[in-house]
DNA sequence: TGAGCCCTGTGATTTCTGTCACCCCGGGAG
DNA sequence: CTCCCGGGGTGACAGAAATCACAGGGCTCA
């Protein structure tokens, strides 16, 4: 598919920039595309795939923030690329992906030449900024119960199915908990009757 | 003081068109300048005092996001006013402050017209982003304890006060906790030689 | 086929936090 | 001055979550 597709509202003249300047690169499902701490030299829009953005602590603790789909761009990184900063957060693929690399030296001139493009941005910004919103909201004021619940109720949509190929383990890396305990909630959630419990794969109700 | 001391970015054109459609109002300590569900009909600008952001839980709780102080901008509020959408946050005056409020419906064109507005609308959302990233931080990676020294220290940034007139109360609403939880951690990071506990006020050492 | 690894279930224990109960103290209102 | 109220200290307890320990099951690979 052509990224052009995935990006109709971007104008001529940002289209031919881009398609100059621009990289295409291709991970492979667990693939590192941002490392925390490295030093960004690319914007990164997320053409095929789906990639997450998680949040790293000292001690080795990681925190999922939000998944970026098709059409979507990473806030972090037109912020950091802005001010030329290292990189706050992580950035993986949770499929094979594809993703266009743009050169952060351009955006200045993007942001000020190309309308499509800075509304673009802003939209990210928002968006991103409203996601993280409701992060807050669920570590802030809701018990592990609750946030795995809405934990999988967004891996579901972003996703589109109703079973997930997962692991106890991996939600639990993703929420900063631990295995043991995501284990106990699932297994009253299938008591309950929300989900369906298998080996490596959990069926929503 | 005159509120362009405060903005001395913006450019002329830009100046004339707030001072003719904007109104400044005055805000009492306490006073609420925007309440969670409210319909947004301002983009507020701080010029003097401080203004806390934050956000509220269902079931009454709170959970403080950030402060704003004179020369910055609420987010949230240009988030909301682009999409003519209800406020997610609240916003109350912590000390007495001016604020200038520029109706939403001027914000489209401002931000194509004037460079040096969309300039500061995307700086506003970085730092914000930024803060709300290091708050994720704190509330999933961090306990009580660290996270109440995190918010002194802040605190003490804020203001530019070694001394916080604040009531253990009041923090522990601010971080979503119980007064006595937050009594006794006080006390120990007294015993640490950290601050020294007063009535309605605290000494950071 | 057997070894080793990962996934899952489950009990026991500990730590952190929230909640309840009750205390004292200081300061302002009457 | 006394009363009352909000601020703060503290113990006891409850619940959530993390941690430890261990067992069984399935899958892969030699």
């Amino acid at each position: 598919m052509n990224w052009k597709e995935r990006f109709p509202q971007f104008e001529p003249g940002l289209i031919e920039l881009i398609e100059k300047e621009a990289v295409q690169r291709s991970f492979n499902a667990g693939d590192v595309i941002m490392r925390t701490g490295q030093y960004i030299k690319s914007t990164a829009l997320v053409l095929e795939g789906r990639v997450k953005i998680y949040r790293e602590s000292q001690d080795g603790g990681e925190f999922l923030m939000y998944y970026l789909l098709p059409g979507q761009a990473c806030a972090v990184s037109m912020i950091c690329a802005i001010q030329t900063h290292t990189s706050e957060v992580m950035a993986v693929a949770e499929e094979d992906s594809e993703v266009l690399m743009i050169p952060v030296h351009l955006m200045d001139d993007m942001m000020n030449q190309y309308k499509t493009w800075y509304q673009f941005v802003i939209q990210t910004y928002r968006n991103r900024f409203d996601e993280l919103l409701s992060v807050v909201d669920n570590i802030a004021f809701r018990n592990m119960d609750e946030r795995l619940e809405f934990y999988l109720k967004r891996y579901a949509e972003k996703t589109g199915k109703k079973s997930m190929d997962i692991s106890h383990q991996q939600i639990a890396d993703d929420l900063n908990s631990s295995r043991e305990v995501i284990s106990r909630l699932l297994k009253k959630m299938e008591q309950r009757n929300l989900v369906k419990l298998h080996r490596n794969m959990i069926e929503l109700i």
